[in-house]
RNA sequence: GGCGAUAUCGUCUAAGGGUUAGGACGUGGCCCUCUCAAGGCCAAAAUCCGGGUUCGAAUCCCGGUAUCGCUACCA
Protein backbone atom coordinates (compact mmCIF):
# COMPACT_ATOMS: atom_id res chain seq x y z
CA UNK A 1 0.00 0.00 0.00
CA UNK A 2 1.29 3.14 -1.11
CA UNK A 3 1.46 6.11 1.33
CA UNK A 4 1.40 9.50 1.18
CA UNK A 5 4.53 9.67 3.92
CA UNK A 6 2.49 12.15 5.75
CA UNK A 7 1.19 10.70 9.02
CA UNK A 8 -2.34 10.08 10.04
CA UNK A 9 -2.53 9.72 13.84
CA UNK A 10 -5.90 10.12 16.08
CA UNK A 11 -7.67 10.58 19.29
CA UNK A 12 -10.33 7.86 19.94
CA UNK A 13 -12.54 9.02 23.55
CA UNK A 14 -15.27 7.38 24.71
CA UNK A 15 -18.11 9.50 25.41
CA UNK A 16 -18.64 7.98 29.30
CA UNK A 17 -17.46 11.36 30.55
CA UNK A 18 -16.23 14.32 30.18
CA UNK A 19 -12.92 14.87 28.57
CA UNK A 20 -10.47 14.30 31.43
CA UNK A 21 -6.41 15.49 32.21
CA UNK A 22 -5.44 12.15 30.91
CA UNK A 23 -7.52 12.22 27.70
CA UNK A 24 -6.40 15.53 27.05
CA UNK A 25 -2.65 15.01 27.51
CA UNK A 26 -3.12 11.97 24.86
CA UNK A 27 -5.18 13.92 22.80
CA UNK A 28 -2.43 16.76 22.96
CA UNK A 29 0.95 14.70 21.89
CA UNK A 30 -1.25 13.10 18.85
CA UNK A 31 -2.08 16.80 18.11
CA UNK A 32 1.50 17.66 19.27
CA UNK A 33 2.81 14.66 17.11
CA UNK A 34 0.54 15.29 13.90
CA UNK A 35 1.40 19.24 13.52
CA UNK A 36 4.80 18.56 14.16
CA UNK A 37 5.11 16.04 10.68
CA UNK A 38 2.60 17.43 9.24
CA UNK A 39 0.20 14.94 9.15
CA UNK A 40 -3.56 14.64 10.22
CA UNK A 41 -5.40 14.25 13.26
CA UNK A 42 -8.41 12.07 13.41
CA UNK A 43 -11.19 12.28 15.83
CA UNK A 44 -12.98 9.43 16.55
CA UNK A 45 -15.82 8.19 19.13
CA UNK A 46 -15.62 5.09 20.25
CA UNK A 47 -19.01 4.27 21.31
CA UNK A 48 -19.40 0.73 21.15
CA UNK A 49 -20.27 0.48 25.18
CA UNK A 50 -24.14 0.41 24.79
CA UNK A 51 -24.31 -0.15 28.35
CA UNK A 52 -21.94 3.26 29.69
CA UNK A 53 -22.27 5.59 26.65
CA UNK A 54 -23.46 8.80 26.81
CA UNK A 55 -23.74 10.41 23.66
CA UNK A 56 -25.03 13.56 25.30
CA UNK A 57 -21.15 13.55 26.36
CA UNK A 58 -20.19 14.02 22.65
CA UNK A 59 -20.19 17.72 22.55
CA UNK A 60 -18.52 18.45 25.72
CA UNK A 61 -15.31 16.47 24.96
CA UNK A 62 -15.27 18.14 21.79
CA UNK A 63 -15.74 21.44 23.31
CA UNK A 64 -12.72 20.58 25.37
CA UNK A 65 -10.67 20.30 22.41
CA UNK A 66 -11.51 22.89 20.73
CA UNK A 67 -10.99 25.00 24.31
CA UNK A 68 -7.37 23.45 24.23
CA UNK A 69 -7.01 24.40 20.84
CA UNK A 70 -6.57 20.96 19.29
CA UNK A 71 -8.22 20.96 16.09
CA UNK A 72 -8.76 17.92 14.27
CA UNK A 73 -8.66 17.21 10.29
CA UNK A 74 -11.49 14.55 9.87
CA UNK A 75 -13.92 13.76 12.05
CA UNK A 76 -15.87 12.99 14.71
CA UNK A 77 -16.33 9.73 13.38
CA UNK A 78 -18.63 7.33 15.13
CA UNK A 79 -17.66 3.53 15.94
CA UNK A 80 -21.44 2.88 16.67
CA UNK A 81 -22.40 4.10 12.81
CA UNK A 82 -19.73 1.57 11.56
CA UNK A 83 -21.03 -1.49 12.64
CA UNK A 84 -21.13 -3.21 9.69
CA UNK A 85 -17.12 -2.84 8.95
CA UNK A 86 -16.68 -4.38 12.47
CA UNK A 87 -19.12 -7.41 11.61
CA UNK A 88 -18.01 -7.85 8.14
CA UNK A 89 -13.90 -8.13 10.21
CA UNK A 90 -15.45 -10.70 12.02
CA UNK A 91 -16.60 -13.01 10.05
CA UNK A 92 -13.96 -12.85 8.29
CA UNK A 93 -11.68 -13.74 10.73
CA UNK A 94 -14.17 -16.81 11.49
CA UNK A 95 -14.11 -17.79 7.95
CA UNK A 96 -10.34 -17.69 7.95
CA UNK A 97 -10.22 -20.29 11.12
CA UNK A 98 -8.59 -17.07 12.78
CA UNK A 99 -11.50 -16.81 15.38
CA UNK A 100 -14.26 -18.97 16.35
CA UNK A 101 -17.82 -19.22 17.26
CA UNK A 102 -18.37 -18.90 20.90
CA UNK A 103 -21.51 -20.12 22.64
CA UNK A 104 -20.66 -19.73 26.76
CA UNK A 105 -22.53 -17.22 28.82
CA UNK A 106 -21.12 -13.69 29.26
CA UNK A 107 -19.68 -13.44 32.25
CA UNK A 108 -20.19 -10.24 34.04
CA UNK A 109 -17.03 -8.51 35.23
CA UNK A 110 -17.04 -8.32 39.18
CA UNK A 111 -14.63 -5.39 39.45
CA UNK A 112 -10.87 -5.39 39.52
CA UNK A 113 -10.22 -6.35 42.67
CA UNK A 114 -13.10 -8.90 43.59
CA UNK A 115 -11.91 -12.03 45.76
CA UNK A 116 -10.48 -14.09 43.07
CA UNK A 117 -10.70 -16.97 45.26
CA UNK A 118 -12.40 -18.26 48.44
CA UNK A 119 -10.47 -18.74 51.51
CA UNK A 120 -11.61 -22.38 52.47
CA UNK A 121 -14.26 -21.22 54.88
CA UNK A 122 -16.28 -24.12 54.34
CA UNK A 123 -19.27 -22.43 52.49
CA UNK A 124 -19.41 -23.48 49.46
CA UNK A 125 -22.03 -20.80 47.78
CA UNK A 126 -21.68 -21.12 44.01
CA UNK A 127 -17.82 -19.98 43.89
CA UNK A 128 -17.26 -17.04 41.98
CA UNK A 129 -15.62 -17.95 38.76
CA UNK A 130 -14.14 -14.54 37.98
CA UNK A 131 -10.86 -16.02 36.10
CA UNK A 132 -11.23 -16.54 32.32
CA UNK A 133 -11.43 -20.32 32.34
CA UNK A 134 -10.33 -21.44 28.64
CA UNK A 135 -13.02 -21.69 26.04
CA UNK A 136 -14.50 -24.73 25.16
CA UNK A 137 -15.74 -23.60 22.12
CA UNK A 138 -12.81 -23.51 20.41
CA UNK A 139 -12.96 -26.81 19.71
CA UNK A 140 -16.10 -27.16 19.22
CA UNK A 141 -16.58 -29.98 16.20
CA UNK A 142 -18.51 -29.00 13.17
CA UNK A 143 -21.60 -30.81 14.44
CA UNK A 144 -21.48 -29.47 17.48
CA UNK A 145 -21.23 -25.99 16.82
CA UNK A 146 -24.11 -26.49 14.20
CA UNK A 147 -26.47 -27.98 16.48
CA UNK A 148 -25.81 -25.20 18.79
CA UNK A 149 -26.66 -22.61 16.14
CA UNK A 150 -29.77 -24.81 14.86
CA UNK A 151 -31.19 -24.67 18.06
CA UNK A 152 -30.41 -20.56 18.25
CA UNK A 153 -27.97 -20.43 20.72
CA UNK A 154 -26.32 -16.39 21.11
CA UNK A 155 -22.94 -16.19 19.99
CA UNK A 156 -20.06 -14.51 20.58
CA UNK A 157 -17.00 -14.43 18.45
CA UNK A 158 -13.28 -14.98 19.83
CA UNK A 159 -10.27 -14.65 18.27
CA UNK A 160 -8.27 -18.21 18.09
CA UNK A 161 -5.11 -17.00 20.15
CA UNK A 162 -2.07 -19.61 19.02
CA UNK A 163 -0.92 -21.51 21.94
CA UNK A 164 2.53 -21.57 20.66
CA UNK A 165 4.74 -19.17 19.93
CA UNK A 166 5.34 -15.14 20.49
CA UNK A 167 3.83 -12.02 19.74
CA UNK A 168 5.45 -8.86 19.14
CA UNK A 169 5.68 -5.16 18.39
CA UNK A 170 8.27 -2.32 18.30
CA UNK A 171 6.66 0.32 20.81
CA UNK A 172 8.17 3.78 19.80
CA UNK A 173 8.21 4.83 23.40
CA UNK A 174 8.94 1.29 25.07
CA UNK A 175 10.62 -0.52 23.11
CA UNK A 176 10.50 -4.13 21.64
CA UNK A 177 8.10 -5.86 23.20
CA UNK A 178 7.27 -9.80 22.99
CA UNK A 179 4.71 -11.86 24.50
CA UNK A 180 4.05 -15.38 24.77
CA UNK A 181 0.42 -16.45 23.05
CA UNK A 182 -0.06 -18.73 25.65
CA UNK A 183 -0.79 -16.27 27.88
CA UNK A 184 -3.48 -14.31 25.98
CA UNK A 185 -6.61 -15.54 26.56
CA UNK A 186 -9.10 -16.18 23.33
CA UNK A 187 -10.81 -12.79 23.67
CA UNK A 188 -14.28 -11.80 22.43
CA UNK A 189 -14.07 -9.74 19.25
CA UNK A 190 -17.83 -9.59 18.23
CA UNK A 191 -20.04 -9.63 21.45
CA UNK A 192 -23.11 -11.79 21.47
CA UNK A 193 -25.31 -8.68 20.89
CA UNK A 194 -23.56 -8.05 17.66
CA UNK A 195 -21.37 -5.08 18.78
CA UNK A 196 -17.94 -5.31 18.35
CA UNK A 197 -15.01 -4.94 21.67
CA UNK A 198 -12.85 -2.66 21.73
CA UNK A 199 -9.95 -5.10 20.28
CA UNK A 200 -12.01 -5.47 17.11
CA UNK A 201 -12.83 -1.71 16.28
CA UNK A 202 -9.86 -0.49 17.04
CA UNK A 203 -7.88 -2.69 14.44
CA UNK A 204 -10.68 -2.14 11.99
CA UNK A 205 -10.75 1.69 11.97
CA UNK A 206 -7.28 2.14 12.47
CA UNK A 207 -6.89 0.12 9.23
CA UNK A 208 -10.14 1.89 7.57
CA UNK A 209 -8.73 5.14 8.08
CA UNK A 210 -5.22 4.31 7.60
CA UNK A 211 -3.89 5.57 10.86
CA UNK A 212 -0.04 5.23 11.00
CA UNK A 213 0.70 6.08 14.41
CA UNK A 214 -0.91 4.98 17.17
CA UNK A 215 -0.26 7.38 20.31
CA UNK A 216 -2.19 6.53 23.29
CA UNK A 217 -2.30 5.74 26.72
CA UNK A 218 0.18 2.82 28.69
CA UNK A 219 -2.69 1.13 29.93
CA UNK A 220 -3.40 -0.31 26.13
CA UNK A 221 0.08 -1.41 26.19
CA UNK A 222 -0.61 -4.95 27.92
CA UNK A 223 -3.90 -5.46 25.13
CA UNK A 224 -1.45 -4.61 21.94
CA UNK A 225 -0.29 -7.86 21.18
CA UNK A 226 -3.94 -8.73 21.11
CA UNK A 227 -4.08 -6.22 18.32
CA UNK A 228 -1.14 -6.84 16.78
CA UNK A 229 -3.07 -10.83 16.43
CA UNK A 230 -5.83 -8.72 15.04
CA UNK A 231 -3.78 -6.89 12.33
CA UNK A 232 -1.98 -10.32 11.15
CA UNK A 233 -4.67 -12.36 11.07
CA UNK A 234 -6.09 -9.90 8.60
CA UNK A 235 -3.09 -9.97 6.37
CA UNK A 236 -1.97 -6.22 7.09
CA UNK A 237 1.07 -4.88 9.00
CA UNK A 238 0.52 -3.26 12.11
CA UNK A 239 1.11 0.88 12.17
CA UNK A 240 3.47 2.15 15.01
CA UNK A 241 3.03 1.99 18.51
CA UNK A 242 3.90 4.64 20.96
CA UNK A 243 2.35 4.20 24.10
CA UNK A 244 2.55 7.60 26.54
CA UNK A 245 2.90 7.44 30.40
CA UNK A 246 -0.40 7.83 32.80
CA UNK A 247 -1.21 11.01 34.55
CA UNK A 248 -1.55 9.73 38.01
CA UNK A 249 -3.58 11.96 41.24
CA UNK A 250 -1.44 13.18 44.19
CA UNK A 251 -2.24 9.83 45.76
CA UNK A 252 -0.40 7.87 43.28
CA UNK A 253 -3.98 6.89 41.98
CA UNK A 254 -5.25 6.95 38.25
CA UNK A 255 -6.67 10.32 38.22
CA UNK A 256 -10.50 10.52 38.73
CA UNK A 257 -13.23 12.69 40.22
CA UNK A 258 -12.15 11.91 43.47
CA UNK A 259 -9.21 14.00 43.17
CA UNK A 260 -11.31 17.09 42.36
CA UNK A 261 -11.20 18.93 39.09
CA UNK A 262 -10.46 16.10 36.45
CA UNK A 263 -12.02 17.70 33.54
CA UNK A 264 -10.67 19.97 31.11
CA UNK A 265 -13.65 22.21 31.78
CA UNK A 266 -13.15 22.76 34.74
CA UNK A 267 -10.17 24.58 34.07
CA UNK A 268 -11.30 26.41 31.21
CA UNK A 269 -13.97 27.81 34.42
CA UNK A 270 -11.50 28.50 36.76
CA UNK A 271 -9.44 30.95 34.55
CA UNK A 272 -6.91 29.11 33.06
CA UNK A 273 -5.38 29.87 29.74
CA UNK A 274 -5.75 27.42 27.08
CA UNK A 275 -2.08 28.03 26.10
CA UNK A 276 -0.91 27.73 29.81
CA UNK A 277 -2.59 24.76 29.98
CA UNK A 278 -1.32 23.28 27.08
CA UNK A 279 2.62 23.99 27.66
CA UNK A 280 1.53 22.39 30.81
CA UNK A 281 0.10 19.42 30.15
CA UNK A 282 2.98 18.73 27.42
CA UNK A 283 5.45 17.93 30.12
CA UNK A 284 4.81 15.46 31.87
CA UNK A 285 5.80 12.74 30.35
CA UNK A 286 7.18 14.47 27.68
CA UNK A 287 10.33 17.00 27.37
CA UNK A 288 12.59 19.27 25.11
CA UNK A 289 15.50 17.37 26.42
CA UNK A 290 16.66 20.80 28.10
CA UNK A 291 15.91 22.67 30.93
CA UNK A 292 13.34 25.31 28.81
CA UNK A 293 9.47 25.02 30.14
CA UNK A 294 7.78 27.92 29.67
CA UNK A 295 7.64 27.22 25.54
CA UNK A 296 4.68 28.31 23.50
CA UNK A 297 2.59 26.62 21.53
CA UNK A 298 4.88 26.91 18.22
CA UNK A 299 7.86 25.91 20.01
CA UNK A 300 6.40 22.77 21.53
CA UNK A 301 5.02 22.35 18.29
CA UNK A 302 8.65 22.78 16.66
CA UNK A 303 10.08 20.36 19.41
CA UNK A 304 8.10 17.72 20.18
CA UNK A 305 9.09 14.22 19.31
CA UNK A 306 7.99 10.68 20.53
CA UNK A 307 11.77 10.27 21.52
CA UNK A 308 11.68 13.04 24.23
CA UNK A 309 8.15 10.76 25.85
CA UNK A 310 9.36 9.08 28.97
CA UNK A 311 8.56 5.96 30.37
CA UNK A 312 7.19 6.79 33.81
CA UNK A 313 3.88 7.86 34.96
CA UNK A 314 3.97 11.24 36.53
CA UNK A 315 1.41 13.11 39.00
CA UNK A 316 -0.83 15.91 38.68
CA UNK A 317 0.59 19.23 40.00
CA UNK A 318 -1.86 21.44 40.44
CA UNK A 319 0.43 24.12 41.85
CA UNK A 320 2.56 23.89 39.05
CA UNK A 321 -0.41 24.08 36.46
CA UNK A 322 -0.79 27.66 38.34
CA UNK A 323 2.93 28.94 38.03
CA UNK A 324 1.99 28.38 34.35
CA UNK A 325 -1.48 30.21 34.34
CA UNK A 326 0.72 33.24 35.92
CA UNK A 327 3.55 32.92 33.91
CA UNK A 328 1.61 33.57 30.78
CA UNK A 329 -0.76 36.27 32.23
CA UNK A 330 2.26 37.83 32.48
CA UNK A 331 4.68 37.36 29.77
CA UNK A 332 1.69 37.35 26.78
CA UNK A 333 1.89 40.41 24.73
CA UNK A 334 -1.27 42.12 26.15
CA UNK A 335 -3.19 41.87 22.85
CA UNK A 336 -3.27 38.70 23.15
CA UNK A 337 -4.67 38.39 26.80
CA UNK A 338 -7.27 41.20 26.10
CA UNK A 339 -9.91 38.92 24.68
CA UNK A 340 -9.50 36.56 27.67
CA UNK A 341 -10.42 39.46 29.97
CA UNK A 342 -12.64 40.84 27.55
CA UNK A 343 -14.54 37.79 27.74
CA UNK A 344 -14.21 37.45 31.94
CA UNK A 345 -15.84 40.96 32.31
CA UNK A 346 -18.66 40.19 30.10
CA UNK A 347 -19.41 37.16 32.24
CA UNK A 348 -19.07 39.37 35.25
CA UNK A 349 -21.33 42.11 33.98
CA UNK A 350 -18.55 44.20 33.59
CA UNK A 351 -18.97 44.95 30.12
CA UNK A 352 -21.26 46.53 28.82
CA UNK A 353 -20.80 50.32 29.27
CA UNK A 354 -17.55 50.08 30.62
CA UNK A 355 -14.67 52.65 29.37
CA UNK A 356 -12.83 49.67 28.21
CA UNK A 357 -15.46 48.34 26.04
CA UNK A 358 -15.39 52.13 24.30
CA UNK A 359 -11.57 52.70 25.12
CA UNK A 360 -9.06 49.82 23.65
CA UNK A 361 -6.00 51.59 24.21
CA UNK A 362 -7.15 52.46 27.74
CA UNK A 363 -8.34 48.33 27.99
CA UNK A 364 -4.93 47.17 27.48
CA UNK A 365 -3.46 49.75 29.87
CA UNK A 366 -5.32 48.88 32.60
CA UNK A 367 -5.17 44.78 31.72
CA UNK A 368 -1.61 45.21 31.52
CA UNK A 369 -1.15 47.15 35.17
CA UNK A 370 -3.40 45.00 36.37
CA UNK A 371 -1.75 41.49 34.89
CA UNK A 372 1.32 41.00 36.95
CA UNK A 373 -0.45 40.25 40.06
CA UNK A 374 -3.33 38.06 38.21
CA UNK A 375 -3.40 34.01 39.00
CA UNK A 376 -6.17 32.68 36.94
CA UNK A 377 -8.65 35.22 34.70
CA UNK A 378 -11.20 35.98 37.05
CA UNK A 379 -8.67 38.11 39.57
CA UNK A 380 -10.07 41.01 36.48
CA UNK A 381 -13.10 40.83 37.93
CA UNK A 382 -12.45 39.94 41.19
CA UNK A 383 -9.62 42.02 43.30
CA UNK A 384 -9.38 44.22 39.98
CA UNK A 385 -13.29 45.10 39.67
CA UNK A 386 -12.89 48.63 40.28
CA UNK A 387 -10.89 49.14 37.67
CA UNK A 388 -13.62 48.23 35.32
CA UNK A 389 -17.02 49.78 37.40
CA UNK A 390 -17.47 51.64 40.31
CA UNK A 391 -20.02 49.23 41.96
CA UNK A 392 -17.16 48.09 44.52
CA UNK A 393 -16.88 47.33 48.38
CA UNK A 394 -14.58 47.74 50.62
CA UNK A 395 -12.14 44.99 51.57
CA UNK A 396 -12.71 44.58 55.16
CA UNK A 397 -9.65 43.41 56.03
CA UNK A 398 -7.74 46.05 54.20
CA UNK A 399 -9.95 48.72 56.01
CA UNK A 400 -9.39 47.29 59.35
CA UNK A 401 -5.58 47.72 58.15
CA UNK A 402 -4.88 50.86 56.52
CA UNK A 403 -8.28 53.35 57.59
CA UNK A 404 -6.88 53.24 61.10
CA UNK A 405 -4.94 56.50 61.34
CA UNK A 406 -7.31 59.58 62.89
CA UNK A 407 -6.18 62.32 61.20
CA UNK A 408 -7.05 60.16 57.92
CA UNK A 409 -10.26 61.71 56.55
CA UNK A 410 -8.38 65.39 56.90
CA UNK A 411 -5.34 64.18 55.41
CA UNK A 412 -7.41 62.37 52.42
CA UNK A 413 -9.18 65.63 52.00
CA UNK A 414 -6.59 67.43 51.15
CA UNK A 415 -4.92 65.00 49.07
CA UNK A 416 -8.22 65.48 47.05
CA UNK A 417 -7.35 68.88 46.97
CA UNK A 418 -3.91 68.94 45.65
CA UNK A 419 -4.71 66.04 43.51
CA UNK A 420 -7.60 68.53 41.65
CA UNK A 421 -5.04 71.78 41.72
CA UNK A 422 -2.78 69.18 39.66
CA UNK A 423 -1.73 70.87 36.34
CA UNK A 424 -1.03 67.91 34.51
CA UNK A 425 -2.56 64.03 35.83
CA UNK A 426 0.54 61.84 35.37
CA UNK A 427 2.57 59.68 37.75
CA UNK A 428 5.10 61.86 39.03
CA UNK A 429 2.53 64.69 39.61
CA UNK A 430 0.23 62.66 41.48
CA UNK A 431 3.50 61.35 43.60
CA UNK A 432 5.23 64.56 44.11
CA UNK A 433 1.68 65.80 45.30
CA UNK A 434 1.21 62.87 48.01
CA UNK A 435 4.53 62.82 48.68
CA UNK A 436 4.38 66.60 49.67
CA UNK A 437 1.44 66.37 51.87
CA UNK A 438 2.72 63.32 53.21
CA UNK A 439 6.03 65.54 54.36
CA UNK A 440 3.71 68.27 55.17
CA UNK A 441 1.45 66.54 57.73
CA UNK A 442 4.66 64.90 59.00
CA UNK A 443 3.61 60.98 58.52
CA UNK A 444 4.73 58.19 56.28
CA UNK A 445 4.05 58.37 52.80
CA UNK A 446 2.99 54.70 52.90
CA UNK A 447 0.33 55.79 55.21
CA UNK A 448 -1.41 57.88 52.80
CA UNK A 449 -0.41 55.32 49.85
CA UNK A 450 -1.91 52.60 51.42
CA UNK A 451 -4.98 54.46 52.51
CA UNK A 452 -5.82 56.21 49.48
CA UNK A 453 -5.22 52.70 47.68
CA UNK A 454 -8.46 51.17 49.92
CA UNK A 455 -10.14 54.23 49.09
CA UNK A 456 -9.84 54.04 45.18
CA UNK A 457 -9.97 50.48 44.25
CA UNK A 458 -11.54 48.82 47.64
CA UNK A 459 -8.28 46.54 48.08
CA UNK A 460 -5.32 46.28 49.74
CA UNK A 461 -3.97 43.82 46.85
CA UNK A 462 -3.71 46.04 44.16
CA UNK A 463 -0.83 47.60 41.34
CA UNK A 464 1.45 50.06 42.58
CA UNK A 465 -1.12 53.60 43.62
CA UNK A 466 0.34 56.28 41.15
CA UNK A 467 -0.10 53.53 38.27
CA UNK A 468 -3.49 52.99 39.63
CA UNK A 469 -4.31 56.55 39.80
CA UNK A 470 -3.15 57.56 35.95
CA UNK A 471 -5.35 54.33 34.55
CA UNK A 472 -8.61 55.15 36.86
CA UNK A 473 -8.34 58.70 35.82
CA UNK A 474 -8.53 62.34 38.00
CA UNK A 475 -11.97 61.94 37.73
CA UNK A 476 -12.65 58.80 39.38
CA UNK A 477 -9.70 59.19 42.00
CA UNK A 478 -11.27 62.38 43.22
CA UNK A 479 -15.06 60.73 43.33
CA UNK A 480 -13.96 57.76 45.16
CA UNK A 481 -11.49 59.71 47.42
CA UNK A 482 -14.57 61.72 48.00
CA UNK A 483 -16.88 58.94 48.64
CA UNK A 484 -14.26 57.43 50.82
CA UNK A 485 -13.58 60.11 53.46
CA UNK A 486 -17.25 59.53 55.20
CA UNK A 487 -16.54 56.11 55.64
CA UNK A 488 -13.01 56.47 57.17
CA UNK A 489 -12.46 55.55 60.57
CA UNK A 490 -15.95 54.16 61.04
CA UNK A 491 -16.31 50.38 61.30
CA UNK A 492 -17.03 48.33 58.47
CA UNK A 493 -20.89 47.29 58.59
CA UNK A 494 -21.16 43.76 60.31
CA UNK A 495 -22.33 40.67 57.28
C1' G B 1 -2.93 -14.67 42.03
C1' G B 2 -0.65 -14.49 36.70
C1' C B 3 1.78 -11.44 33.05
C1' G B 4 4.08 -6.88 31.98
C1' A B 5 6.07 -2.02 32.54
C1' U B 6 8.45 1.56 35.50
C1' A B 7 11.79 3.42 39.49
C1' U B 8 16.72 10.53 40.01
C1' C B 9 14.98 16.06 45.32
C1' G B 10 7.83 16.26 48.09
C1' U B 11 6.37 17.09 42.41
C1' C B 12 7.79 17.54 36.88
C1' U B 13 12.36 16.45 34.79
C1' A B 14 18.04 16.73 32.76
C1' A B 15 22.41 13.83 32.81
C1' G B 16 22.45 7.29 29.14
C1' G B 17 29.73 4.49 32.00
C1' G B 18 33.83 9.61 34.58
C1' U B 19 29.50 16.22 36.45
C1' U B 20 30.31 19.32 43.34
C1' A B 21 23.90 14.65 39.86
C1' G B 22 21.65 20.33 36.54
C1' G B 23 16.89 23.04 35.93
C1' A B 24 11.70 24.09 37.22
C1' C B 25 7.36 23.97 40.73
C1' G B 26 6.57 23.98 45.82
C1' U B 27 8.96 25.21 50.73
C1' G B 28 12.25 28.58 53.87
C1' G B 29 15.36 33.03 54.01
C1' C B 30 17.24 37.67 52.01
C1' C B 31 16.87 41.83 48.41
C1' C B 32 13.48 45.15 45.91
C1' U B 33 9.05 47.88 47.89
C1' C B 34 3.65 51.59 48.61
C1' U B 35 -0.12 46.78 49.61
C1' C B 36 -0.05 42.26 46.90
C1' A B 37 2.28 39.92 43.17
C1' A B 38 6.19 39.51 39.78
C1' G B 39 11.49 39.65 39.64
C1' G B 40 16.67 38.85 41.68
C1' C B 41 19.84 36.15 45.13
C1' C B 42 20.55 32.16 48.67
C1' A B 43 19.20 27.54 51.22
C1' A B 44 17.27 22.71 52.44
C1' A B 45 15.92 18.63 49.25
C1' A B 46 17.11 12.87 45.03
C1' U B 47 19.82 8.41 41.99
C1' C B 48 14.28 2.37 45.76
C1' C B 49 17.24 -1.86 48.27
C1' G B 50 20.95 -5.79 47.56
C1' G B 51 24.37 -8.13 44.57
C1' G B 52 27.34 -8.32 40.03
C1' U B 53 30.25 -6.32 35.47
C1' U B 54 33.96 -2.31 35.33
C1' C B 55 39.83 1.26 36.90
C1' G B 56 35.11 3.78 37.44
C1' A B 57 27.67 2.61 37.74
C1' A B 58 22.20 7.10 38.66
C1' U B 59 23.53 5.01 33.86
C1' C B 60 24.85 -1.98 31.96
C1' C B 61 23.26 -7.15 34.13
C1' C B 62 20.69 -10.16 37.95
C1' G B 63 17.57 -10.54 42.30
C1' G B 64 14.27 -8.17 45.72
C1' U B 65 10.79 -4.37 46.84
C1' A B 66 7.31 -0.70 45.59
C1' U B 67 4.11 1.53 42.23
C1' C B 68 1.21 1.47 37.93
C1' G B 69 -1.11 -1.29 34.00
C1' C B 70 -3.43 -5.56 31.87
C1' U B 71 -5.66 -10.07 33.16
C1' A B 72 -14.24 -7.84 30.89
C1' C B 73 -19.04 -10.10 25.77
C1' C B 74 -15.22 -1.86 29.36
C1' A B 75 -12.39 1.29 26.54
Amino acid sequence: MPSSGKPRVRFAPSPTGYLHVGGARTALFNWLFARHEGGMLLLRIEDTDVERNRPELVEGILEGLRWLGIDWDEGPLFQSRRLPLYREAAERLLASGAAFACYCKAAAYSGADAPEEQEGEGDDEEPKVTRALPCLCRDLSDTERSARQREGMPRAIRFRVPRTDRTGFEDAVFGPRQVENAEIEDFVLLRSNGLPTYQLSVVVDDLDMRITHIIRGADHLSNTPKQVLIYQALGARPPVFAHVPLILGPDRTRLSKRHGATSVGSYAEEGFLPEAFRNFLALPGWSPGDDSEFLRTAEIIQRFSLSGVSRTNAIFDRPKLEWFNTQYLQKLPVEELLPYAEAELKRAGLWEGSRASRDRAWFRQAVDLIRPRTRLLGDFTDWARAFFTDGFGYDTEAREKFWKQEHLPAMLGALAEALAALPEWNHDACEAALRGLAAAEGVKAGLLINATRVAIVGRAVAPPLFDTMVVLGRERVLDRLRRAIPLLGNPPPEG
